[in-house]
DNA sequence: CCGGGTACCTCCCTCGAGGTAAGTACCGCA
DNA sequence: TGCGGTACTTACCTCGAGGGAGGTACCCGG
């Protein structure tokens, strides 16, 4: 199976909101949906540049059986395949909203800029430091 | 060293945030040092139940490194090191609240399965407390 | 003298998340 | 005829986080 071997009996519910966010591309991906509503298959995947058809599917699934998002296929002749936030995954991204803020703050202290998805899309990992 | 590969260029603050959070032990050392104010070494390594020591002090001295913790050396005989957040640190605690109630919720509202498959039998994190 | 406690460090090894590449089945366009 | 696009799956490989075990230097209680 896909899914992961997380899961563990959570000692609080920060420990179990972060089982479910922990991936890397999970939060990107709660973004991405929230920014533009709907998304398929391919459109995600050029958002979120340098992951592979094979992880993005991984964390697609995985997000699904969490009640985060709703996968609909529609049984087209080229297959059409729409990704979209569930109640429960706006309600995350919620949750994650102070997160964010408080992430953008220590960005800022640090003095390192934002880098924006066109800029990320051409660098693979540059692994600054 | 014992600093991670992390430290990407981030596309947002979550992702910057999750950055900083995401180590198996982060997110309770967080709430073990917001509970008790100031802990010891080995008052946090008895408090997560399965850490190792080379782990902890490698998320104790990331913590550091982020300013999310102040490690203070007592130069005792019998070593004394206490470890406290600092306003960083309260200020990050203060941003995963949300996150931690919609942790709660979700193991609230379809933990109760979840757990029961993860079952006491095995249990490798005695969930103490 | 021995064991236990403090707070680490160092080497070694496992295991799994994530990356790479290829295959699938079908279509439209040039 | 062949390439590109849709949405995957499968097999294989890498690499690093985290775990295990042992070492360090010092002291105290029994």
């Amino acid at each position: 199976m896909t899914t992961s071997t997380r899961r563990g009996p959570y000692v609080c519910g920060i420990d179990a909101a972060l089982d479910v966010v922990s991936g890397k591309w999970k939060g990107l991906i709660l973004w991405e949906l929230e920014e533009h509503g709907v998304r398929r298959f391919a459109e995600l995947r050029r958002g979120l540049p340098g992951v592979s058809e094979k992880v993005l599917t991984q964390h697609l699934r995985e997000m699904e059986a969490d009640d985060l998002v709703v996968r609909t296929v529609y049984a087209e002749v080229p297959p059409r395949v729409e990704y979209a936030l569930t109640e429960h995954g706006r309600a995350l991204n919620d949750a994650l909203a102070p997160l964010g803020l408080w992430g953008s703050e220590r960005i800022r202290r640090e003095g390192r800029e934002l880098v924006d998805h066109a800029d990320a899309a051409a660098m693979p990992r540059p692994a600054a430091v």
